[in-house]
DNA sequence: GTCTAGGTGTGTATCGATACACAAGGACAC
DNA sequence: GTGTCCTTGTGTATCGATACACACCTAGAC
């Protein structure tokens, strides 16, 4: 910048102003500086030597506690992310996701991105990056929890929705099996029993999961009686597969209640492949009121995780709007599910 | 950090080392030094400043010539970035989404963006921001063109992919059409016939289109006979509305090649809903051999997006591997064309 | 003729770190 | 006793811009 001013035979700080404050210098002074620029090569000011000054990136960071290419992979991420997205491209402000690995370093990871605000997309209770997020002292957010060292946190009270759609689901029945996400971040593939489930380091999972069980321990069953299948991964195959398993074993489900409707969908196929009657033989139930869920006639969950993303992103940009409550969600009653009485 | 070093009575450079280069610092300073930091409330080192001093972000930057929601609503674009998301990952850099607006202001946000690198998805020849790419003297890489002040492209030979397919997908029709993208960033919905297709400024949907072109007048065809349907989204609903409305009309198609196999997928559907059958009144092609295409059958040019996507950025981390060749595609043929003779 | 206002340009300090070269001191060999 | 090496700490220069206050000059008002 400094050779710039000086073939334009200016001081820096003209060089300065021709590209932030283009009305602040005369239209010859900001050709001449234009044209040295030009003639030497200059691309403008350095964008992190303006970041370090001015105190501002101009980008919204985003941790999702596992590897990034979830990001795309997961529907139920993609989603949020696109609501988050919303925001920044209104805002003007770019989107960094922030890798991690699941390795110790992460946490390094989080404390060099260069962003003006971190939105965690949920994650384990005992995640190292939590502290690392809260350590930079950027304004951030975490959705659905856990709640960490007085992180603000946006997402609906899971577990008082998880128990109205679970009274919904197991209208009926006899044999009913929920299909989960991991409990942990070791992320195996189980079966479970529900009075064997361990403890539950995923706020999401477990207020799920103990609102679902409320659900069937509520109507006077015990709490043994339903199962948890661990699906690894969120998509409609892993769904379909371990579904296709449980109707193959013995105690095959007449319900299933599955945590994403993805799962749900999954579960949908396997059930149909078996040749069983939806909701006759088998209840299904899923979560979010995904655009794949009203033609499959699934009953779920709907929650905009879409606008919790936006939510999200306007607090980790400092400037909070409507968060939606903890109540925002209702449950859809559609066709997979059984009418009481 | 000078207060830190104060406080802990040793020098600015000795904090920095605690915290950059942790075994040059014996373990009672750095002990020193660490108690200070928390007690003072010190965050470790700001990124920005060291970004600036090391001149490295530890990011990539991908600009989408869209709105930052495409990212995660166009399945292609999703695929795309899941490739890239798995190199950064595996390189541990953060991904940055440039905000685009489609304002003049766009290419400031370029400018301004704090990244390593770029990447560019496709984008139609005339998109200013091309030019800030290049501006910026960093790595930057162009998927799919246009090619643009030497900018290096990866992608596959469409317009060779276009005529393969074309001949399959126009077996043994009369009244063929195409289902295609947007011809410029006017992305206007419509309905023209061959021989009127003005000037088309995306280089993707242009080299489809003229490849299935001359699969059509190939067989010695006119040209006006081939029509050209554009959708401006691309999504399975989009397909299915625009079939729906050709199915109706007059010259009710008996061949449709798609630009994408989300297009296709909504085309198949408006079919089924027309009663017609699959492929013997209409046949269908997709493009990319999505998870989708093959239960359904369809037949589609096979190219791996997410491979691009990677391979997009090495190039633009500066690192440029094995890079998919031109020629990384083949026409998979499946149940929803006919069989020639 | 003087005073005020507004438009332009400049200088200095600062944003917060790290690269690099160097110095001090101890251990060790011979 | 001295030369070498290694560990550990320090000082200085620098990365590349911008905030802010100030100086200058020209108009216009009265």
């Amino acid at each position: 910048m400094r050779d710039v001013a000086r073939t334009a035979g200016v001081s820096a700080m003209t060089v300065s102003y021709v590209y932030s404050q283009p009305g602040r210098v005369s239209d010859e002074a900001a050709a001449r500086v234009r044209a040295a620029a030009h003639e030497l090569g200059y691309p403008g000011p350095h964008p992190a030597a303006r970041s370090l000054r001015q105190g501002r990136v101009g980008t919204l960071g985003v941790v999702l506690g596992e590897r990034l290419g979830y990001a795309f992979d997961d529907p139920q991420a993609a989603r949020f992310l696109a609501g988050v997205a919303d925001v920044c491209a209104a805002e003007g402000v770019g989107l960094t996701l922030v890798p991690i690995t699941g390795a110790p370093s992460d946490v390094e990871r989080v404390a060099r991105a260069v962003v003006d605000g971190l939105v965690v997309w949920t994650t384990s209770d005992d995640d190292p990056v939590l502290d690392a997020v809260a350590d930079t002292g950027l304004p951030a957010v975490v959705h659905a929890g856990p709640h960490h060292r007085g992180l603000p946190v946006v997402g609906i009270d899971d577990r008082a929705a998880a128990e109205a759609v679970g009274r919904v689901a197991f209208t009926g029945a006899r044999r009913p099996v929920v299909l989960g996400f991991p409990l942990d971040r070791a992320r195996d593939r189980q079966l479970l029993d529900g009075d064997a489930v361990g403890p539950v380091r995923f706020p999401v999972t477990r207020h799920r999961w103990e609102g679902l069980r409320d659900a069937w321990t509520g109507a006077g069953r015990p709490a043994a009686e339903l199962r948890l299948a661990v699906c690894p991964v969120n998509d409609a195959d892993q769904g379909e597969a371990l579904t296709a398993e449980l109707l193959a074993g013995a105690d095959r489900p007449d319900a299933i209640a599955a945590m994403s409707d993805e799962l749900a969908l999954g579960a949908l196929r396997a059930v149909a492949d078996a040749g069983l009657a939806v909701p006759g033989a088998v209840a299904v139930t899923g979560w979010d009121d995904s655009d794949a869920a009203e033609p499959a006639g699934l009953t779920t969950v709907a929650q905009s995780l879409r606008a919790q993303g936006a939510a999200c992103a306007l607090v980790a940009l400092g400037r909070p709007g409507d968060v939606p409550g903890r109540d925002a969600w209702r449950v859809v009653e559609r066709t997979t599910t059984r009418r009481p009485g």
